[in-house]
DNA sequence: AGCGGAAGAGAACGAGCGTTCTCCGATCTG
DNA sequence: CAGATCGGAGAACGCTCGTTCTCTTCCGCT
C-alpha cells in the first residue's frame, strides 16, 4: 500500500499536470466556459474520476490554472529580462519578449484579462488571480526601475506597465506583434524623460 | 393596419432600444455567456416572442449591442476632447474622459476586451466588432495627433492609444482610477518629447 | 356584437453542461 | 487460485440555456 502509494503520488502529480496543461491550451483558446470538464478529460487522457479527485470541481481548476500560468509567465519573463546586464537594458527587454510571446501562433492576449472579462464579475477568486498577476508583474517593473536609481521609480513602473499592458491588448485584438514594439519606442523616450541613461546610473543628476 | 404597423414599429424601435439597454447592462455586468435570454428578457419587460422578432438570435443580440455601444462609446469621448481649444489639450483630455469613465460605480473595464475575451476565439463576428472598435479610436487619436502636425502623428498616436489600452485594463483589474492619471502624465512627455507644444503648432518646426 | 389576427405569458423541447454513479476488468493478498 | 480493492470508461442525473410552440387575451374592424 506504501508502494502503491508513492507510485499513485507520482502518478498523480504527472496527471495533474498533463490535465492543467490541456486546460490552459483549451482555456486560452477558447474561453473557459466554452470548453467542457469532457473535453479538458479527453484531451489530458484521464478518466472523469481521476479529473474529479485531483480538481474537485472546474472553479478549482480554473483557480490552479491561472496560479500555474503566472508563476510560468513570470519566471519566463524574469529569465528573459535579467539577462541583460543594465535595469535599463531590462525594462526595455522585456518589450522584446513581449513581441516574441505575440508572433506564437496561438497567441490570444493575456489569458488573466480573458478570465477576468469572461469571469471576473461572477468569480471572485479569479479576479482575485488576475488582480495578483498584475500586481506581481507591476513588483517587477518597479524594481527594475528602482535598480536604475530614477527619481520617482514607482510611478515610471506604472507608466511603463500601462505600455506593456496596452501592447498585450493591442497585440491580441489586432493580431500583430507591431504594439510590442511602438511600446518599446514610447518605453525608450520615458526612459530617458526620466533620466535613465544607456549605461549605469544617471550622469547629469545634478 | 397602416396605423397600426406605424405604432409597432415605433413600439419595435422603442422596445429594441430597451432590449439593447438591459442586454448592455447584463452583458456588461457578468458576462455574456452567464446571462440568458430570460435574464434579458424580463430586465427589458419584453415577451420572449418579441425578443425573438427583434433578434433572430442571441449572436445577433450581441452583435447589435456591441455595435452601439462602440459608437455611443466614441461618440461621447469624442464630444468630450473636440471641446477642447488645441490639438494637444485633445489628446490629454482623453485620459480625463477615461478617468470619469473608470470612477463610474459599475466600472468593468473595456466590454470589447471582455467580449473578445469571452468569445473572440469562438465567434469571428464579435472579434471583428472589437477590432474595429479599437481601430476606430486609434484612427481618431490619429487625426488628434496629425492636427497637432507632428513628425510622426501616426506613431504617436499608436503610443498613446497604448497607454489608453493600458489604463482601461489596469483600472479594471485593480478597481482604481489611478491609471488615468499616469496615463496622462506618460502621454504628456510622449507629446513633450514628439515636440508638441502647449499652444497651437510646432514652433521650432524650422 | 362578433370575428380575425397579433401579441403576451410561459410551458416545452433538445442540447450541453458539471457532477456522480455504475459497471467491469485488472491487480494485489492470503 | 479466490476474493477484494482500485481505477477506467462512460452512462446517467439534474440543471440551465437557446429557441420554439401553445394557449389565451386583447384590439381594431364591419
Amino acid at each position: 500500500m506504501a508502494a502503491t502509494g508513492a507510485g499513485s503520488e507520482r502518478d498523480g502529480e504527472r496527471a495533474k499536470a498533463r490535465i492543467l496543461d490541456s486546460a490552459e491550451e483549451l482555456f486560452y483558446a477558447r474561453g473557459v466556459q466554452a470548453v467542457g470538464m469532457d473535453a479538458v478529460r479527453s484531451a489530458a487522457g484521464v478518466s472523469l474520476k481521476r479529473l474529479y479527485q485531483l480538481f474537485p470541481a472546474k472553479e478549482r481548476l480554473v483557480e490552479e490554472f491561472l496560479r500555474r500560468r503566472d508563476h510560468a509567465w513570470r519566471d519566463a519573463l524574469v529569465r528573459y529580462a535579467d539577462a541583460r546586464p543594465t535595469p535599463r537594458a531590462r525594462l526595455l527587454a522585456v518589450f522584446d519578449w513581449l513581441y516574441q510571446w505575440f508572433a506564437e501562433p496561438d497567441f490570444r492576449g493575456c489569458v488573466f484579462i480573458n478570465c477576468f472579462g469572461e469571469l471576473g464579475g461572477t468569480s471572485q477568486p479569479v479576479a482575485k488571480a488576475a488582480r495578483d498577476h498584475k500586481e506581481a508583474v507591476r513588483a517587477y517593473l518597479g524594481e527594475l526601475t528602482t535598480a536604475t536609481g530614477v527619481a520617482a521609480p514607482q510611478q515610471l513602473a506604472s507608466q511603463l506597465a500601462l505600455l506593456a499592458e496596452g501592447a498585450i491588448t493591442t497585440a491580441a485584438l489586432s493580431g500583430s506583434a507591431d504594439s510590442a514594439r511602438e511600446g518599446r519606442v514610447a518605453a525608450e523616450v520615458l526612459l530617458n524623460a526620466a533620466g535613465v541613461r544607456e549605461q549605469g546610473a544617471a550622469h547629469c543628476n545634478d
